[in-house]
DNA sequence: CTTTCTGTTTTCCTGG
DNA sequence: CCAGGAAAACAGAAAG
C-alpha cells in the first residue's frame, strides 16, 4: 500500500488524491508522459469505481439503465462506463436454481465451515454477530442454495434473486463521469478467462464432488464459505442474473453483496471488504464473463459484468476447466472465446506506453503487452477511433471476423512455445515470459545498491510493467503483490537482509550464489522434518535438549532469537545445496516467523555455533580470511547480514561523510518517492547511521579474533571474479550497473574502492552476458529514481556479521559456546567477541 | 487493541 | 514430478 510521506498507509481516497504524485514519480521514472494519465488511473481504479459508485446511486441515467448496451453502442456507452461488459449473447444462459426454498438455500450458521482468521482481509472472517440467523431481513441468504449443485442443471431463472435497495438502476454509473479522455490508455480487458467451466463448479465449494457441474475439472472442495456454501462465483452470477440487465458493474456487485448477503453486509466498510471485494472482482472477471473495455480515462464507473451466455454454453459444451489463473486478464473484448484458439499467435505488440517506459526490455514488453489489445491502444489518441474499432470488433464477436490478429483473444492460458521459449523454460504471464521470480531478480539487480525492500519492489513492479500498474489498486494488488512475497521467500534465488534497526521492512537481494537458471525452491521446514533421517534425529535430540535446558535457565532468555537466526542459517545453508543436516533442527521448538529457512536475522549474522567444516569446503575464501574462519553459511548467504552496523564495531566501516548520503540523496529521495515513506525512514535511520559511524580501521582481522566478517555478497562477487558469479542477473547487473562508491565516499573496508579508482577487475573485464529477456537498463534508471534504494547504496557493502553486538553478548557467547561444544566444528573461536 | 505490513508456508492447479 | 501462478493461512512487528 502506498504510504504517504509520513509513512502512514494512504486510504483510498488518500491514494486516489495522490495517485497524481505517483504517477508524476512513474512518469519521471520512466520518460513517458502518457503513462502519467495510465499510472495514475490505474492506481485509483478501484477506488474510483467504488467511489463513483457511491456518488453516482442517485445520478441514473434512464438511457443506460434501460438499454442493453450492446457492442453497437459502446460508443455511448463508454461515455458512462470505461469498463463495459458485453453480453454478447442472448439468453442461452441456463440460469441456477435460485429458489429461494428454505429448506435447501437457507445457510445455517452452523454450517459455516471457515475457522476464524484474524488480520486477514483477504478472506472474509465471518464475525460472530454477523450469523445469518440474527439478519432479520430477507436476504439473498434465504435463497442462496446451500447446496449448488443443481446450480446450472436447472433452468430456473434466478430472477427472483433480489437486489438490494438500490437497484440495478440506481447503481448504474452517472453519466458525469463519462467524459472519455483521450489520453486514455489501452483498453484492459478485465480478466476473463473464456470458456470456462459454468460459475457453479468454477468456483463451488460444494461438499459434495460428484456434484461437480460437468465440464468442470476444478477440484471440489468441501469448504464452505463463511456465509453459505455459494461460492464468490455463485453469488456474483447470481448478483448478475438478479439484475434487470443481467449486468453489473463491479460496485453493484459489491452493492448487491452488501444487500442481500448478511455476511457482505456487515462487512461492508472499506477495511472489511477489502478482502471480498477483491475476491469477488476477481472472480466477477471471470464469472460473469466479464467484457471490460477498460478505457482508464473513460469515466471510471465500473465495469459492467455480464454473464456471457455464450461462454457459459461454450464452456459447457466443450468441458473446458477454466484457467488456474482466476486473475488472467484475457482479451475478451467480445465474446469470441470459441473462435480463437489457443493456438493463435499472440497479436501484434503495440503497447505503446509501456515500449516508451522501457524501450529496450523488449523482450520483457512485448510479452508485457502481447495480451493486450494493443491495436486499440495504439489509436488511443482518437476516442472515436477506438470506439469505433472497439464496436467493430465487438460487433464481430457473433461471428465477424474474429480471426483478426486484432482481436486474436487467447481463450486460456496458452502454453504454446516457441523453441526458445521451451529452451528457455518460459512460461506466458500476463505481463510477458518471466516469472514473479524474474522480474524479481531484475528489479533488485536493477536497483542501484541491488536491494529493495518490498515496498520498493512493489514499487518497481507497478512502476515498470504495465499489468502490475493496471493492478494496482489495494484490491487487485494484494494478489500480486501476495506472488511476490511468495515467490521471495520461495526461491533461494532471494535472499533477506535484515533491516532491523531501520525499523520494519527488510532488504531483499539476490543471492549471489544462484545458479544460472533455475535455482531449487527453498525446502520448507514440513519437508526437512518429513525428510529427516533418524539418525540425524536422533543427533539432533541432544543438542537441541540442551538448548533447551540452556533456554530454560535463562540463558537463552534474550538469545532465543538470536539462537533461532543461527538455526535458520543452517537450515537456509542446507537448501542451498549443502544437506548436511547435522546441525540441529530446532524449528519446531522456536522459530520464530522471521527465522525461517529463508530469513537470517541480524543477530543470526553471527556465525551459526554448530556450523560444521563441511560447510566451508567448497568456497574460494578470499585471501584476508583464513580457510575455516569464514563459514560458508555466510558466505552463501548475505542475509545473515545486518545493515544496521553498530559505529564502534563496524568492519567495514566507512567514511561517514558522504555528500550523497548527507545531503543530496535525501533530498533526491524526498523528491522521488514521497510516497513511500516507511522506506525514507528506513534509509533515515541508516542513513544516520552511516553517518554516525566513525572511521574505519583498516584491519579486519582486529575483529573476533580470527572470525571474519563476511564481505558483502558484491565483495564475494568481486573475489569470485564476474566468471565466477553463477546469477546471470547479478552478473549482468554488476557489469552494468555498478557504480563506483559516491564520489567523496570512499569505501574503506577491506576491498576500498574509493573514489571509484580501485573497482575490481571484474567490473572491467567481464563481459556483459544478458540473459535474454533481461534489459535492465531502462527499468534500472527508473528504478535508481525510486528513492531509498538510491539513498543507500553502501549498507549492503558494508554488511558485517559477528562484530555485531546485537544481542547480549553474555548470552550469546554462552550458546555460542555450548553450540560449539556440540559441533565438530572447532574453527570458530569467539572469544573476544 | 486493531489494523496493516511483512514474511513464511502450504495448497491447489496447470502445463511441461 | 517439477516449476510456476495464485490463493490462502498464519504469525510477528509496527503503527495508529
Amino acid at each position: 500500500m502506498p504510504v504517504n510521506s509520513n509513512g502512514s498507509n494512504m486510504s483510498a481516497v488518500q491514494l486516489l488524491s495522490s495517485s497524481s504524485t505517483n504517477s508524476n514519480s512513474a512518469s519521471r521514472l520512466i520518460n513517458v508522459t502518457s503513462a502519467i494519465s495510465t499510472t495514475s488511473n490505474s492506481c485509483i481504479k478501484m477506488e474510483d469505481i467504488s467511489i463513483s459508485q457511491q456518488q453516482s446511486t442517485s445520478a441514473i441515467n434512464p438511457s443506460v439503465l434501460s438499454s442493453h448496451t450492446p457492442i453497437n453502442n459502446i460508443n455511448s456507452a463508454a461515455s458512462v462506463n470505461d469498463q463495459n461488459c458485453i453480453n454478447s449473447s442472448t439468453n442461452r444462459f441456463r440460469l441456477p436454481n435460485a429458489s429461494p426454498n428454505p429448506e435447501n438455500n437457507a445457510m445455517e450458521s452452523d454450517d459455516l465451515g471457515p475457522v476464524s482468521r484474524d488480520r486477514c482481509n483477504t478472506w472474509p472472517l465471518r464475525r460472530p454477530q454477523l450469523d445469518i440467523n440474527a439478519q432479520t431481513s430477507p436476504l439473498i441468504h434465504e435463497q442462496i442454495p446451500e447446496e449448488d449443485n443443481d446450480l446450472y442443471d436447472s433452468t430456473e431463472s434466478i430472477s427472483n434473486g433480489r437486489l438490494g435497495a438500490n437497484s440495478t438502476a440506481g447503481l448504474m454509473g452517472s453519466p458525469d463521469n463519462g467524459a472519455f479522455s483521450p489520453g486514455m490508455s489501452s483498453p484492459v480487458p478485465c480478466g476473463n478467462t473464456s470458456g470456462q467451466v459454468p460459475p457453479s463448479s468454477a468456483g463451488s465449494d460444494t461438499s459434495d464432488p460428484g456434484t461437480t457441474a460437468p465440464g468442470s475439472n476444478k477440484k471440489s472442495t468441501t469448504r464452505r464459505n463463511a456465509w453459505g456454501n455459494m461460492s464468490y462465483a455463485d453469488l456474483i452470477t447470481q448478483a448478475i442474473m438478479s439484475s434487470a440487465e443481467k449486468r453489473l458493474t463491479l460496485s453493484q456487485v459489491y452493492e448487491w453483496m452488501v444487500q442481500n448477503v448478511p455476511y457482505f453486509r456487515d462487512k461492508g466498510d472499506s477495511n472489511s471488504s477489502a478482502g471480498w471485494k477483491k475476491t469477488s472482482a476477481s472472480e466477477a472477471d471471470e464469472e460473469c464473463k466479464c467484457e471490460t473495455l477498460d478505457m482508464e480515462s473513460i469515466a471510471r464507473n465500473g465495469s459492467i459484468c455480464a454473464y456471457d451466455d455464450e461462454l457459459e454454453s461454450e464452456s459447457e459444451s466443450e468441458s473446458e476447466s477454466r484457467s488456474r489463473c482466476y486473475t488472467w486478464p484475457m482479451q475478451q473484448l467480445c465474446s469470441v472465446s470459441t473462435t480463437n484458439k489457443p493456438t493463435d499467435p499472440p497479436p501484434p505488440v503495440l503497447h505503446a506506453s509501456t515500449d516508451r517506459q522501457l524501450p529496450s526490455s523488449d523482450h520483457l514488453l512485448d510479452n508485457l503487452s502481447h495480451r493486450r489489445t494493443a491495436t486499440i491502444a495504439s489509436t488511443a489518441t482518437s476516442p472515436h477511433l477506438i470506439h469505433n474499432d472497439i464496436s467493430s470488433l465487438c460487433s464481430a464477436s457473433d461471428g465477424g471476423n474474429l480471426s483478426s490478429p486484432l482481436l486474436t483473444i487467447q481463450k486460456k492460458r496458452v502454453r504454446k512455445r516457441t523453441t526458445d521459449q521451451v529452451a528457455n523454460q518460459k512460461k506466458p504471464n500476463p505481463w510477458g515470459e518471466e516469472s514473479y521470480s524474474d522480474l524479481i531478480a531484475k528489479a533488485l539487480e536493477c536497483a542501484p545498491e541491488k536491494r529493495m525492500k518490498l515496498n520498493e519492489i512493489y514499487l518497481w513492479f507497478s512502476t515498470n510493467i504495465s499489468y502490475f500498474r493496471d493492478k494496482s489498486s489495494t484490491e487487485e494488488a494484494a494478489g500480486w503483490k501476495n506472488s511476490i512475497r511468495h515467490n521471495l521467500s520461495l526461491h533461494s534465488r532471494f535472499m533477506r537482509i535484515q533491516n532491523e534497526g531501520a525499523g520494519k521492512s527488510s532488504w531483499w537481494v539476490i543471492n549471489p550464489d544462484a545458479k544460472p537458471g533455475r535455482n531449487p525452491r527453498r525446502q520448507r521446514s514440513a519437508t526437512l522434518e518429513n525428510t529427516t533421517k533418524a539418525a540425524i534425529e536422533k543427533k539432533r535430540r541432544g543438542a537441541r535438549k540442551k538448548a533447551m535446558e540452556l533456554r530454560a535457565a535463562g540463558t537463552l532468555h534474550s538469545a532465543s532469537s538470536s539462537v533461532v537466526g543461527s538455526q535458520a542459517s543452517i537450515i537456509s545453508h542446507e537448501l542451498y545445496g549443502d544437506n548436511d543436516d547435522s546441525l540441529g533442527n530446532f524449528e519446531p521448538l522456536f522459530r520464530p516467523r522471521t527465522q525461517s529457512n529463508l530469513s537470517i536475522t541480524a543477530s543470526s549474522s553471527r556465525v551459526s555455533p554448530s556450523m560444521t567444516t563441511d560447510h566451508f569446503d567448497d568456497f574460494d575464501f578470499p585471501p584476508f580470511v583464513e580457510a575455516g574462519a569464514m563459514p560458508h553459511d555466510i558466505l552463501d548467504r548475505t542475509n545473515e547480514m545486518n545493515l544496521n552496523t553498530h559505529p564502534e564495531s563496524s568492519v567495514f566501516q566507512r567514511a561517514g561523510h558522504n555528500p550523497m548520503l548527507n545531503g543530496s540523496v535525501n533530498q533526491s529521495q524526498a523528491q522521488s518517492q514521497p510516497s513511500a515513506a516507511s522506506s525514507s525512514s528506513s534509509a533515515s535511520s541508516l542513513l544516520q547511521h552511516i553517518k554516525s559511524e566513525p572511521t574505519p580501521p583498516n584491519s579486519i582481522k582486529n575483529e573476533a579474533n580470527g572470525v571474519q566478517p563476511p564481505p558483502s555478497y558484491h565483495e564475494l562477487n568481486a573475489v569470485r571474479g564476474v566468471s565466477h558469479l553463477q546469477n546471470p542477473l547479478l552478473r549482468t547487473h554488476l557489469i552494468q550497473n555498478r557504480l563506483p562508491p559516491p564520489a567523496g565516499l570512499p569505501y574503506n573496508g577491506l576491498y576500498s574502492t574509493a573514489t571509484g579508482t580501485a573497482l575490481p577487475n571484474w567490473i572491467h573485464t567481464g563481459g556483459a552476458q544478458l540473459i535474454p529477456g533481461l534489459h535492465s537498463q531502462i527499468s534500472c534508471s527508473a528504478q535508481q529514481t525510486l528513492g531509498p534504494t538510491a539513498a543507500l547504496p553502501l549498507d549492503l557493502e558494508n554488511l558485517t556479521l559477528p562484530d555485531q553486538p546485537l544481542m547480549e553478548l553474555d548470552n550469546m557467547e554462552a550458546v555460542l559456546r555450548h553450540e560449539l561444544s556440540q559441533s565438530t566444528s572447532n574453527q570458530l573461536s569467539f572469544d573476544n567477541i
